[in-house]
DNA sequence: CAGTGGTCTAGACCACCAA
DNA sequence: TGGTGGTCTAGACCACTGC
């Protein structure tokens, strides 16, 4: 049977084909439980460790989710499509409206804690500041409403030299958030860049967003300039990489 | 053991950790072997499968690179970063450049191959096309010129309607490549939009990328419109997901 | 050739969940 | 409480690399 392209596909390989293929298929339900691991190992005639392997697959892809009393179950899998570029908009945070509902999958908001504290080394120069200056750092955290599901942690930094005394250091922004109040300090977003890359997540990021150690988190970081080419905020995100699509269109 | 600061993290994220940090403080440099895992077990007194994971975790990061009977050897590691919008932006085709010219990195090259068939089930819908129409497809696979490392796959789908009989066919477009000929087509592109996902590579995707089937890909999804608003080109391409940084600059 | 990593087996203990 | 997955051990064979 094995023979055609890489000689022979290891089993687990095999056997995580099969379970894919049979959630494709329907056979298996989101919500639905699949065979345990020992289950697999008798059906395929292989070691525990390696079914257990097959199911690390299809974790890592996030088709399923396994816990350790129960068994593995499928995710109802319906990746955000994230708008990097309409959703931030001057259309929006200029019209009140929050820059969340320019995308398909509203359904977020959650857990702000505003604080002060020196500028972290990496960002300081990003924002164009020395050592030891201080920010306004805004962290969120965005869970799916109905599911309860965290989707991405988000730090915001801007320079507090910029915003202090503004709504920006409560945590309700008001109408049109952050970027319309930073608009009425003069200092009006009007460029964006944002740089995204992946890498393993740490262990505060896995548990923050309630994923598995061994999938990777995309890292986002979103850098905003006013008028003067300044840069006003900077914006570190930390996405579960299988529950997002990254949606960037413009005109050339 | 000694410390009990872990608590419950497993012991081959400590030693990855440690060999992780290792590398960050320049004790072991590009190209220089890590210690095999049998040394690991012996040094950190765990099982050698143990010391295996735990290096798993670094080729899956993409620092080191294991081969079979050579060891792990830490790999050079610059990501690539990728302008999404600049590198197609009107003023490069235009001047009759070619669109990796707006990269850092340029060290890019090819095995272009060119074909004409009917158009996949999942691209048809994106090009406005009717299940069994023919495209015509551009395959082609990019490597950094100095060290021989694939980095990336692409292949490009134009409606053959559209293209049939131009230079688009060719291996070599000409000046200014695809997308000036589109232009003296009569259907000058406009209009890109770019989806970017994270996934597990297909066999094939790991070879051709030369890269482990552990590691994730970008699949990145670009559709590129004319005035009209047809979609003239699908571009999908194949990412290691540890060797690109994706960069988007853009006005509010 | 000796040594390496890749796969696999056959056990074990533990933490945790569900019935 | 019984069964699950998460971690770990102690072996094994094979494919491959470098000498």
């Amino acid at each position: 049977m094995a023979g055609e392209t890489g000689a022979q596909r290891p089993k687990y390989q095999r056997i995580a084909d099969d379970l894919k293929a049979a959630i494709e298929r329907g056979e298996y339900g989101p919500g639905d439980r699949l065979p345990g691991e020992s289950a697999l190992a008798v059906q395929y005639e292989v070691a525990p460790l390696t079914a257990r392997q097959a199911l690390k697959i299809l974790r890592i892809e996030g088709l399923v989710e396994t816990k350790r009393g129960a068994g593995a179950r499928v995710i109802t899998f319906r990746p955000l499509r994230r708008h990097g570029i309409q959703r931030i908009a001057r259309e929006q945070w200029g019209a009140g409206k929050s820059i969340w509902s320019a995308d398909d999958d509203r359904p977020t908001a959650i857990e702000t804690s505003v604080d002060t504290a020196p500028v972290p080394a990496h960002i300081a120069g990003m924002l164009g500041l020395e050592e030891g200056e201080l920010v306004c750092t805004r962290s969120r955290r965005f869970v799916l409403r109905e599911e309860q599901r965290p989707v991405q942690l988000s730090t915001s930094y801007l320079p507090y030299e910029l915003v202090a005394g503004s709504a920006i250091m409560r945590v309700d922004t008001g109408e049109g958030g952050m970027y319309a109040r930073l608009a009425e300090l003069g200092h009006t977003p009007v460029r964006a860049k944002e740089e995204a890359r992946s890498r393993l997540p740490t262990a505060e990021e896995a548990e923050g967003l309630a994923m598995p150690l061994e999938r990777p988190v995309i890292k986002l970081c979103r850098t905003v300039f006013d008028a003067d080419g300044r840069a006003v905020e900077v914006n570190e995100m930390t996405l579960d990489s299988a529950a997002y699509i990254l949606d960037y269109t413009f005109d050339l």
